[in-house]
RNA sequence: GGGCGGGUGGCGGAACAGGCAGACGCCUUGGACUUAAAAUCCAAUGUCCCGAGAGGGACGUGAGGGUUCGAUUCCCUCCCCGCCCACCA
């Protein structure tokens, strides 16, 4: 037999048309497994880097299957965003049209490659059906005060005409076309994610099967930190400037203050400023240099004085006020307390204005260079030397709050979720502006406000939307009079936060989702996708599912028990892009070498967490592999004699204990985590095995089918379309996936001897046959007369041996 | 600057719990089959040294040190590479 795309076609139609992965009912007497890959976003055909993500799924959820779970394995498309719009201002098609081309066919590509999909729950995101929920969603959290406007000033891109939230701003550019990021005031709408700041940091306790590399990212982006914020009077005037600190241990070092350039008291303070004129000048450089500034490597600080000074309430006296290009506006007060003599920044700006610096933390060792940044004891403090950093923390802290010069306060790095997009291919936000009743959210039996067509893409500034007046023009839903619609729509991550529970009714017209549904399916056992997800898309999903469980409409805090985070296939040690020329194409190995053949090399090619290299030699070898094992079944056929169970001989024996080590090892691999490249490699050593038996001479049929059978049974997560082929070959009834994952038989799995190695000082020096568990006295001696051993101890002593049970034997001498 | 990974043959990578380093695959070489080639099968394949050969020896998991009878694995110091975050007070 030979192994091609016939049969890969023939088993794709087989599952489709007995429905093989289409999942009708919940059978609660059953335990389900939701297998969830990252949906695809629809914008050019797959590669084979994008395939490894579909692929490890797909192994998993037909191993999962096969153990006898309930699987619901599902698919759908991330379809609104940028690109198609890009696409559309370019090549003037329509971003519709161009999506649910493409669509089309990644869907073929998916369905070549044998996975495993229910597609009778494929979700699109960019279709009213689905969209009519993000809306919903959106009035969900409006109605609860979570969706708001406000006026920001904003991350622009000049290129782009679009706002950029800021996880799409790196290193002061664009993310997707680099070029560098303006500010800009714009009233946008807002998800108050901070609210859940604290809970989202909390539950993350929850996820004990997550990678602890993006628990850390998550928890360095929510930024959570502890610290005092204390009031500082300006002298000679009521203003009272707020300073947020983590390190009120360092008070008395306080030599100035610093304030952010768009701090609001700034025009208050400089008012009657002799030098009010250059102070105005300065902010307006600031501003413009901030957006790209803050970012570069050989960023200079700069600030001005603002004539002011405030008051340190611990000490009495007097610190300047500056205005700094260094400090943050978004990030606590916008305004800090300085402390040059033990921070970094503050060190350098006091060296250029010549500020003065005032020691107040001994360090307890040696001192490097440079401001001491740590923890020590408190000099210089008055009534608080000699205690160390952390008990001045507490007893500072208790003091400013007892005489109300400061409060305990908590911070987050975490800022509100910027979903505003001044887009045309987005879920257009669900709001009327009416000159009476003003803002009004779109009654929920209105919804699916609906995208409409829209043939010029002009990148304007402003959305397409706002040049079609039988879309803007509206009436009010309060009173009726004339009305205008929101332009702007939603950021596709607001689609892609709760994507994973359509997919439990996706045909539901009624609600987002069936609740008992979604109480039975999620959360998700495995999630799989990129690390590039780490931050914003999970975090996402996870507050507006802690969201939908406070509206009590579903009962679980997280989502996503499990995650997976696979790494990158690159080719030439660089990811693929078409740019780069280094795509493969996985068209083509599909119809030279079959899917299998495909989807055995990506799981082969390394463990799946890390990047790995594409190798065409490679894939060779596992085609050679497969066709080695197919190769099994024609001996079998020409070989004469029954295929009754005898008597093992010797040299079956060994096959049929092989068999069984490798059904344990391989089922341990898979289990204990994704270990597809060593489970294949054990089952390449099984069939070299079954090779070496035939080649030997001693076996008989009835071991080599086994062996056959137990390798491709063991090999149909990975090879689903020739392992159907040869359940039949061998008498199965279709399809594999029904049969029971085999199971390893604890009498064959113990040797009653084996070879262990004898060592002298550590070295191998001879190796030697012992009964399993044989007393430890019983191989000493045996170990001690071998005539290597003798011959190389000679007349030295043995001073000791070591022997561990079964494994080892070592003569110290 | 901070955080997280990682460094093992010519290459991709194994090694569960401190116990035979290099499984499995690629590449390469030799042999068989063949008119020939491909395919396939068999065998060799970390480096260096001794030996005609069978065989034997030394070295070897980024570098250096430590613990141990024994270290890719544990501890300390350092170097290099990758990714993420980055003036968060």
């Amino acid at each position: 037999m030979n192994y091609n795309k016939e049969i890969d076609k023939k088993w794709q139609d087989f599952w489709e048309s007995r429905r093989v992965f289409n999942i009708d009912t919940n059978d609660k007497t059953k335990l389900k497994y939701y297998c969830l890959v990252m949906f695809p976003y629809p914008s050019s055909e797959l590669h084979v880097g994008h395939a490894r993500n579909y692929i490890i799924g797909d192994a998993v959820a037909r191993y999962k299957k096969m153990q006898g779970f309930y699987v619901l394995n599902p698919i759908g498309w991330d379809a609104f965003g940028l690109p198609a719009e890009n696409q559309a201002i370019k090549h003037k098609v329509n971003p519709r049209e161009w999506t649910l081309k493409n669509i089309k066919r990644i869907t073929e590509q998916l369905k070549s490659w044998g996975i495993s999909y229910d597609w009778e729950r494929e979700v699109t995101t960019c279709l009213p059906r689905y969209y009519k929920w993000t809306q919903w969603l959106f009035l969900k959290l409006y109605k609860k005060g979570l969706a708001y406007k406000k006026e920001a000033s904003v991350n622009w891109c000049d290129s782009c005409k679009t706002v950029l939230a800021n996880e799409l701003v790196i290193m002061g550019k664009c993310e997707r076309c680099s070029t560098p990021v303006t500010q800009k005031k714009l009233k946008q709408w807002f998800f108050k994610i901070t609210d859940y700041a604290q809970r989202l940091l909390d539950d993350m306790k929850l996820l004990k099967e997550w990678p602890e590399r993006v628990k850390t990212m998550q928890e360095n982006w929510i930024g959570r930190s502890e610290g005092v914020e204390i009031i500082f009077p300006v002298a000679g005037s009521g203003i009272k400037l707020q300073c947020f600190t983590t390190r009120v241990d360092t008070i008395f070092g306080a030599t100035f203050l610093a304030l952010n350039w768009e701090h609001p008291l700034i025009g208050e303070l400089i008012k009657d400023a002799e030098n009010k004129t250059e102070i105005e000048v300065f902010l307006r450089m600031v501003k413009a240099e901030s957006a790209f500034n803050t970012f570069a490597d050989d960023f200079e600080k700069k600030g001005i004085f603002t004539g002011k000074f405030a008051v340190n309430s611990m000490t009495g006296e007097k610190i300047p006020i500056w205005i700094a290009n260094y400090i943050l506006s978004g990030y606590g007060t916008g305004a800090i307390m300085c402390v040059p003599a033990h921070d970094k920044r503050d060190f350098e700006f006091s060296r250029k204005y010549n500020l003065p610096v005032t020691e107040v933390i001994k360090p307890s060792g040696e001192v490097p260079g440079g401001p001491y940044e740590g923890e020590g004891t408190l000099i210089n403090s008055r009534d608080f030397n000699n205690l160390s950093s952390e008990e001045a923390k507490e007893k500072i802290a208790d003091y400013m709050e007892s005489k109300e010069i400061g409060k305990r306060s908590i911070n987050y790095k975490l800022r509100d979720w910027l979903v505003s997009r001044q887009r045309y291919w987005g879920a257009p936000i669900p709001v009327i502006y009416c000159p009476e009743c003003k803002e009004v959210p779109v009654p929920y039996e209105d919804l699916p406000v609906l995208l409409p067509k829209v043939s010029e893409f002009l990148p304007t500034g402003r959305s397409p939307l706002t040049y079609i007046e039988n879309f803007i023009n509206t009436k009010c839903p309060k009173c009726g009079r004339k009305a205008k619609r929101e332009t702007d729509t939603m950021d596709t991550f607001v689609d892609s936060s709760w994507y994973f529970l359509r997919y439990v009714s996706p045909r539901n017209d009624e609600s987002p989702f069936s609740t008992d549904k979604v109480n039975y399916w999620l959360p998700v056992d495995q999630y799989i996708g990129g690390v590039e997800h780490a931050i914003l898309h999970l975090m996402y999903s996870r507050f507006i599912n802690k969201f939908l469980m406070d509206e009590k409409l579903l009962q679980f805090p997280e989502p996503f028990k499990r995650l997976f985070t696979q790494g990158m296939i690159v080719k030439n040690g660089a990811k693929m892009s078409k740019s780069k020329g280094n795509v493969v194409a996985p068209d083509y190995i599909i119809d030279k070498y079959g899917a299998d053949t495909m989807r055995l090399y990506i799981l082969f090619m390394g463990p799946p967490h890390k990047d790995a290299e594409w190798q065409d030699g490679s894939l060779l070898g596992v085609w050679r592999f497969m066709q080695r094992a197919i190769r099994l079944l024609d001996i079998l056929k020409e070989m004469p004699g029954s295929q009754e169970k005898e008597e093992l001989n010797e040299s079956e024996e060994d096959v049929i204990k092989k068999i069984h080590a490798t059904i344990k090892e391989v089922t341990r691999d898979l289990e204990d985590s994704f270990q597809f490249n060593t489970a294949i490699s054990r089952i390449m050593e099984l069939v070299n095995k079954v090779y070496k038996g035939i080649n030997g001479g001693g076996l008989r049929k009835q071991v080599i089918k086994e062996g056959v059978e137990v390798v491709f049974t063991l090999l149909a997560p990975f090879t689903p379309h020739i392992s159907e082929e040869v359940n039949v070959l061998l008498g199965g009834v279709p399809s594999v996936l029904d049969k029971k994952w085999p199971v390893a038989e604890e009498r064959y799995l113990k040797e009653d001897s084996l070879e262990i190695p004898v060592l002298i000082n550590g070295r191998v020096r001879e190796k030697t046959v012992i009964g399993i568990d044989w007393p430890e006295e019983k191989v000493k001696e045996k170990a001690l007369v071998l005539p290597r051993i003798r011959e190389l101890l000679g007349d030295r002593k043995v001073k000791k041996i070591i022997y561990v049970r079964n494994k080892i034997v070592n003569i110290v001498a």
